[in-house]
DNA sequence: GCCAACTTTAGCAATTTAGCTAAATATGTA
DNA sequence: TACATATTTAGCTAAATTGCTAAAGTTGGC
């Protein structure tokens, strides 16, 4: 494995990270309904608005999501609704481990 | 958020962190190519042999591949070829983020 | 300007992860 | 059986992640 070659695998596991955890699925999957305030979302995950906005923060450091702020609040959107297809096969591979 | 969608979250999470790091993507990648076993890996990865294995296991453990033991050797294999579908979308978001 | 609402940033404690080395297990061969 | 090769497991340390609370920015309305 070439330098190169690593840090473009680095690169994409960095955006694959960025999707990998719960609160951040739940996020994409409800942004892919239409842009969303960080308060609509804290009000519908379990934890605080701070942990919210990181999560956020991390999906658009990521390239995933973009923020754009309209008065007092943010609304955050998908950039790349492509991400959405993973869901697919992941539910595939989730169902198939459930049923072994 | 309900207990049992929250747990559907955690499970696909899961799932993503098994393939949110560069050696187990550099794996996923090669083993598109066919399978191979844990000597092959380790020679192409610069890494110790109990590392890419612990790698190899948590792939395992997600359900995204297989492995078969053959005489001294053990071969894994993809379990979930669709996987590689995520290449694509995560190369178009890594291709944007270089550009900007 | 002042205050309230919305959002982000900073700092902290608890947990998880990744790599290593050493040791254990499994298989094939002399 | 003894030994060499291939793989996994265990135990360790360093680094990264996640959630919280508190504090700091932004914006809109009085």
């Amino acid at each position: 494995m070439t330098t190169a070659i690593q840090a473009e695998y680095r690169a994409q596991a960095e955006i694959l990270k960025a999707l990998a955890h719960p609160t951040r699925l739940f996020i994409v999957d409800e942004l892919s309904r239409g842009e969303r305030c960080v308060c609509e979302l804290t009000a519908m995950i379990g934890v605080e608005m701070p942990t919210v906005s990181r999560h956020l923060s991390q999906l658009k450091h990521a390239g995933i999501l973009e923020g754009e702020r309209r008065g007092a609040q943010v609304f955050y959107r998908l950039r790349f609704p492509c991400v959405l297809n993973f869901f697919k096969c992941v539910k595939a591979v989730q169902v198939r481990n459930e049923n072994k």
